[in-house]
DNA sequence: GTATCAATCAATGAAATAATTGAATGATGG
DNA sequence: CCATCATTCAATTATTTCATTGATTGATAC
């Protein structure tokens, strides 16, 4: 063991934990694992994987401790490891189902509208088109959150009003939708209703706090 | 090759997702640009980095669709890019606070006090240990912040802060401690600077407005 | 136009990772 | 103790990734 010896920086423990997840066996061991612990044999013909592979696969996650062991008889089992390992999986597949989700938007006829799917704005430029005053921050937080504080200026109407309130909101200029934070789907779906009403729509990709606490 | 064939699969994408993580120099630029979209060469001095290799990453980072580019002028600026990015770093690195944690507790003469190292804790049990009376609410977040809205009864004391003012807190609570969202890392370091000098210390595990909107 | 600056591209060699093979453990049962 | 089964280890080759170098593109200013 010639790593691992003093302090490992923080980046690299992140970065060893993510390696560890970044092959599509040791994904697909994973989400077996999920459902119930199993033995190696068991684990490798599931997956499609020889017995050697799946074990090396399975030791590489082991020393990650995304996996735990435990010796029965001539069987060794593997399950989830302690920590939050489901969480992280599922924020990675969360991501990876949104992607999946816009790149299957993008493909049928979807009108011109459709050109930039939830393209995002970043808060630099958003000082500067709201100084220039084209633009308008819409908050689609609920009515409680916007009281608790919002960007100045910014409208509060609540995503689940949003289509009957349409008339409220300028035709002539440019929308830029915010809720909780750097990614929140309240303002993604929003803005899909936006640009579904005919007008030009944004979301502040960083979203309300990443705003309040530069 | 046998598989992978017509549709890129879904394993195949996460990890490609995972891998664009698995570096500890891509993850130093993601953790710049949640903060704010930034230029190549700012970003490369940022992290210490050559502007080739800056460069070089960013498009690794660029190809996941993991950030956005934004041209102005002769430089360009790049950004977290659409889709739940910032959870999905947030659910790494809780699973590398969660495994240090663990590690640390396990070296030095730690009693039985640290059986449970960073647990969370959930609303549900906050509201009745509230109601008892036992707990303490520390908001971690900026004064600003604290000031547009926090959680009924909360204390707050900036994270910069935290050591100064630590006989703010009584020692006779347990305390919990939260900040912005489910995953930010101030009420993380929080409950470890807490627990380093002698409390008992959690954190809420959803956040301030996964609090608000319930 | 030419000069200049920011960023990217292309190519190199060094290093890490992956899948396969076959040999070595470790536990059980006769 | 020997045979057997489940798993791991070790060694091999092919592939991929990383950082550096120097050349190239794109946009601006003169």
């Amino acid at each position: 063991m010639p790593s691992a010896t003093t302090p490992p920086d923080l980046q690299d423990h992140l970065a060893n934990l993510a390696r560890a997840i970044a092959h599509p066996h040791r994904l697909s061991l994973l989400d077996a694992l999920i459902e119930d612990e199993s033995a190696v044999e068991a684990l490798a013909t599931r997956v499609g994987l020889s017995l050697a592979n799946a074990s090396q696969h399975l030791q590489q996650l082991k020393r990650a401790q995304l996996v735990q062991t435990r010796r029965e008889g001539k069987q060794v089992f593997y399950r989830l490891g302690d920590g939050p390992v489901f969480e992280m999986l599922c924020a990675l597949r969360d991501m990876g189902s949104y992607q999946r989700q816009q790149r299957a938007s993008l493909l049928p006829g979807h009108g011109e509208s459709q050109v930039r799917p939830l393209e995002g704005i970043s808060r630099r430029d958003l000082h500067t088109r709201l100084s220039e005053g084209d633009v308008i921050m819409l908050d689609v937080r609920p009515e409680a959150e916007y009281a608790e504080g919002h960007i100045p200026g910014a409208i509060n109407i609540p995503l689940e009003e949003l289509r009957a309130r349409l008339s409220e909101l300028p035709r002539d200029q440019d929308i830029v939708a915010y809720c909780r934070g750097p990614y929140c789907r309240l303002s993604v779906e929003a803005v899909a209703a936006l640009k579904g009403a005919g007008r030009t729509a944004k979301r502040l990709t960083t979203g309300y706090y990443a705003y309040e606490c530069s």
